[in-house]
DNA sequence: TCGCACTATCGTATTGTTACGATGACATAA
DNA sequence: TTATGTCATCGTAACAATACGATAGTGCGA
C-alpha cells in the first residue's frame, strides 16, 4: 500500500466467479477482434443473412470468415441455423441479454 | 436470405464507429484473458495495491505480470501511479464508466 | 555513494491466432 | 446420378500473444 494517496472506492464489483466468469471472458475475447466486431454490427442490419453475405462484406477469404463465425458461435454471440446447404445467422438474443445484464451488474 | 424462418428484430444497435469502436474492441480484447480479468477483480478489493502484490497473487513471473498490467493500462482499464520506485494501481473509473455506458447504449 | 527494493524492458522460446488455398461434406436442382 | 451452390475443415504459413530469466533503470534509506 502506498502513502499519501487518495484511494477511491471501487467503481464496480466484478462479482463473478467460476464458469460464469469463464463464459464472460470468452465473450470478451471473441469481440476483441475488429473483424468479428464488424460481423456483429453487420448482423444488426442484416439479420438472417447467410455466410456468403458476410464473405462478400468482409475483405477476407471464405475459410477465414468461417473460422471467425465459429468463434462467435462458440462464444455465444450469434446463432447459425442450417437451412438447406446454407446457414442463416442471427444475433443470439439470449446470450447478448445475459452479457448486458452481467456488465450492468458487475461493472 | 432464408425462407420459412422467423427473423427476430435486432436485440441491440451496435451503433458505434471509428475510434470509439477501436477503443471498445481494445478493451474487449484486454479483458479477454483469464489472468487479466483476475487482476481487475483483485483491484476491486485491493485498490491502490502495487505491482508486487499482484505478482504474489498471480501464479506467473514478475515480468509477465508487468506485461499484462501494461496491456490493461493501455486499454484503459486501470491506472498506474508511480510512488517512489513502486507503482500503485487502481481501476480507471472514467474509462470503466465509459465502457459500461457504451455497452448499455449499443447492446 | 552504496546497496536494496521495486518494476520495466530485453531477448527468446513456446504456444495461439489469423490467414490462405485446397478439399471434403451436404443439400438441392437438373 | 450428376452438377452446382454453400459452407466447414484440413494443412500450413505468417504473425501475435504469452511466458520466462536476465538485466537495466529508478527511488530511497543507510
Amino acid at each position: 500500500m502506498i502513502k499519501n494517496q487518495q484511494i477511491p472506492a471501487a467503481c464496480c464489483t466484478l462479482d463473478i466467479t467460476g464458469e460464469e466468469q469463464e463464459r464472460l471472458v470468452t465473450m470478451f475475447k471473441a469481440l476483441g477482434n475488429p473483424l468479428r466486431f464488424e460481423v456483429m454490427k453487420y448482423l444488426v442490419t442484416h439479420p438472417g443473412c447467410i455466410t456468403g453475405d458476410i464473405v462478400e462484406f468482409l475483405p477476407i477469404a471464405q475459410a477465414t470468415v468461417s473460422q471467425h463465425l465459429k468463434v462467435l458461435r462458440d462464444a455465444g454471440w450469434l446463432t447459425g441455423v442450417a437451412e438447406g446447404s446454407a446457414r442463416s445467422y442471427c444475433l443470439n438474443e439470449t446470450n447478448i441479454t445475459w452479457f448486458r445484464s452481467k456488465v450492468e451488474e458487475i461493472f
